[in-house]
DNA sequence: ATTATTTATGCAAACGATTTCGGGATCGTT
DNA sequence: AACGATCCCGAAATCGTTTGCATAAATAAT
C-alpha cells in the first residue's frame, strides 16, 4: 500500500530529495559515495519510482491505447496481440477499450486515452462512427493517432488495413471459376471501409465475369446479432443462391448457422466463403475457405507505426497508408 | 495537445485556480454567477481535468487491473467482458495484461499495476506459477486483489471460479453412462487449480462407477500448443480410449484436429467432451457436448467484489469464495 | 595567501488538481 | 453603532518526481 518515496529515502539517509532522484538516475554530479548509498538502499527499501508522477512531470505515459469494437473476436484479439508484442518489446504498456460498438464508449474511450496522456492511440472504428470530427481535432493537434483495419475516409491518417478489395475479389473470383452465379454477399454496416471495400472487392469480380449486379443478394447486416441469423435465413429462402461470400467472423458463424439449421449441404447445394480468421474455421463441416487477414502483422505494423511516430515526430512526413496482403485460404466449403 | 488546464481558466477569467476548482465541483462555498462563468467557459474551451494530478493526489486512479494468460481464447475474453461491463457501471476503467503463461511477464504486470496506483487488480494465474510470494506479501499489505478461474491454493485470498470439481464429475459420468469405459482425460499444466479440480472429478466419477484409474490415459498438456497436437494423437494411437474429456478450449481444439487427421469418427469410434467456451462449439461436426464455464457471469461476480473491496473495505470481512455453477451442454459428440 | 575551479549537495519551482485555513465584504440584529 | 453571521474568494500546502540555480567545501592555479 503506502509505497517507498524518495522523500523517505532522502530522510532515511539525511540528504535532499534531489540528491537522491540524481543519485538513482546516475548523474555525473553525485559522488559513488553517495551513489552506492542511496542504490543500495532504495534497493533494500523495494523502492519504484511513481509513474504517476512521472507522468505528471513529463507528460509522457509510456502508455498507448487501443480501442476495438470487441475483445471477443479472432480477430481483433490477434490484431492486440501484435500490438502488445511490439509495445512490449519497446517498453510500452497497452491499455485494451472496447467500443461495442457504440459511437458513446469510443468517444470516452478517446478521451479517456488523451485526458490519461497516452501517447497515442490505435483505434479500429465502431460501426456507425460518422461524427469524425473530434478525432480529427485531436489529430490536428498533433495527438498521435494510427487507425487499423476499420479507418476513416472523411480525412487524411495514418492506417493499417488489409487488402480488402483484393481479398474480396479473389473470393468472389474463386466462386465464379468454381461455377458459381448466384452469389450472395453478407456484409457488415454499410459506412465501414472494410465493408465497402469488400463490396467493391465483390462487385469487381461480378462485372469481370459478366455478371449482372443483384441489390437482392446483398445484404448489411450490422452489429445487433440477434436478427442477422434472421435475416440471412429469410434470404435463403427467399433468394435461393448458390454461393455466400461473407465479410466477418461474425457473420460467418450466423451463416453457417443458418445453412445448418435449413438443412443444406456444403458445398453441394450451396458454396461457402469467409472474410475471418477463425481458428476454427479448418475444423467446421466442412472445413471453411477463407480470406484470412494478417492480423497479427497488421497489429505489429500498427503498434510500430504509432511508436516510431511518438518518439520521433520529425522524421515521419506525410500519412502512412500500409496495407497488408490478404491470403485466400481454400478448403472444402467453396469447391 | 496542450489541454486546457484550471489555471488557464483562472487566468483567462481573473480568479484563483481554488474558485474555478470549487466552481466546477459544484461548491456551495462559490456564487452561482461565478459558477455560471466557470462552468460556461470550461465547457467552451472543453476543459476536462487531469486524471493524472487526480491519482496523484488522491492515491486513486479508478481504474482496475485484469491479468489473464490470453486475450484471444473465448473463456477469457468473455471473462474480460464481464468484468468491462461491471466496471463501466461503477465508473472504473479496466487495463487487460495479457501473461501469456509467463512468471515474469504476470509479475511485471503485477508491479506496473501496484505502481500506477490502480485501484485493485484481478488475476487469472500463468500456467507454472510457483512463486506467489509477492503477490501474497501485496495483499497482505491491503492492495486488493481477487483471483478468478486460475487461482492460488497456498494462502488465502479471494477467488470467483467454476464449479470445476462438479462440472468434470458430471462430464465424465455422462460419458460413462453413455457406455463408455476407457475414458481419456487431457488437461492443463498440473500445478494449475483448475487441472487438479478436473482431474479429480474426473477420478471420482470413475470410483463412484467401479473403474480403475489408468494413468496412461491422463495427459498434461501445458500451454506449449505445438507439441500438445502430437501428445494426443501419440495417446489415442497407442491407448485407443472410447472418450475424450477434455479441459480447455485449446486443448479440445488439438484433440478435435488430432481426430480428423486419425479419421476417427464422433461419436461412433470415440466420444468426445470439451470443457470449453468456444462459441463455435455448436457448429464443428458432429457439435461437440461441453461443460460451459459460465465466464461473463464469472467476471462480473469477480468485478463486483474487487470494487466493494475498493469502496468499501471495512464491511467485507474474511475471504470471499465464490464459486458459479458449469452447465453441461449435451450435443451430438457424447452421445 | 588569494583567487579560480571543481565537486557535491541542497533549495525551490514546476507538473495539475484539491483542500484547509483564513480574510474581506455584506447583511442583519440588537 | 457594534457585533456576529453569512457569503465569496485567495494563498498555500500537498501528492512524487525532476531540474535549474545557488552554495558550501575542497582542490587547483596564480
Amino acid at each position: 500500500m503506502g509505497s517507498v518515496t524518495i522523500k523517505d529515502i532522502a530522510k532515511a539517509l539525511n540528504l535532499s530529495t534531489s540528491t537522491v532522484s540524481r543519485a538513482l538516475r546516475d548523474s555525473y554530479e553525485i559522488s559513488t559515495e553517495t551513489k552506492n548509498l542511496v542504490v543500495n538502499y532504495a534497493k533494500e527499501v523495494n523502492y519504484h519510482p511513481n509513474p504517476i508522477a512521472l507522468s505528471l512531470k513529463e507528460n509522457k505515459s509510456w502508455s498507448i491505447g487501443v480501442i476495438v469494437p470487441e475483445i471477443a473476436n479472432n480477430f481483433f484479439s490477434n490484431l492486440i496481440n501484435g500490438i502488445d508484442e511490439i509495445a512490449h518489446e519497446r517498453n510500452y504498456h497497452v491499455t485494451i477499450y472496447q467500443s461495442k460498438e457504440l459511437l458513446e464508449r469510443e468517444k470516452d474511450a478517446i478521451i479517456h486515452a488523451f485526458a490519461r496522456k497516452y501517447d497515442g492511440l490505435i483505434i479500429s472504428l465502431a460501426d456507425y462512427t460518422d461524427d469524425l470530427g473530434y478525432i480529427k481535432d485531436l489529430q490536428d493537434n498533433g495527438y498521435n493517432i494510427v487507425f487499423c483495419d476499420r479507418v476513416p475516409d472523411s480525412f487524411e491518417c495514418h492506417k493499417v488495413v488489409a487488402s480488402n478489395f483484393k481479398g474480396a475479389f479473389e473470393a468472389t473470383e474463386h466462386l465464379i471459376k468454381n461455377g458459381r452465379k448466384k452469389i450472395a454477399h453478407i456484409t457488415s454496416a454499410r459506412n465501414l471501409s472494410t465493408s465497402k471495400e469488400r463490396l467493391n472487392g465483390y462487385l469487381a469480380a461480378l462485372e469481370k465475369h459478366g455478371i449482372p449486379k443483384n441489390d437482392d443478394l446483398i445484404i448489411y447486416c450490422a452489429s445487433d446479432s440477434e436478427t442477422a441469423f434472421k435475416v440471412i435465413k429469410d434470404m435463403m429462402l427467399s433468394q435461393n443462391p448458390d454461393a455466400f461470400f461473407t465479410a466477418s467472423d461474425r457473420l460467418a458463424l450466423h451463416c453457417y448457422a443458418a445453412i445448418n439449421e435449413l438443412n443444406l449441404k456444403v458445398p453441394d447445394d450451396i458454396a461457402f466463403i469467409g472474410f475471418t480468421n477463425l481458428k476454427e474455421a479448418y475444423l467446421l463441416s466442412p472445413p471453411l475457405t477463407t480470406v484470412i487477414q494478417p492480423a497479427l502483422e497488421m497489429g505489429r505494423t500498427a503498434g510500430d507505426l504509432l511508436i516510431n511516430l511518438i518518439e520521433n515526430k520529425k522524421k515521419i512526413t506525410g500519412f502512412q497508408n500500409i496495407e497488408l496482403a490478404t491470403t485466400l485460404q481454400i478448403r472444402e466449403s467453396s469447391s
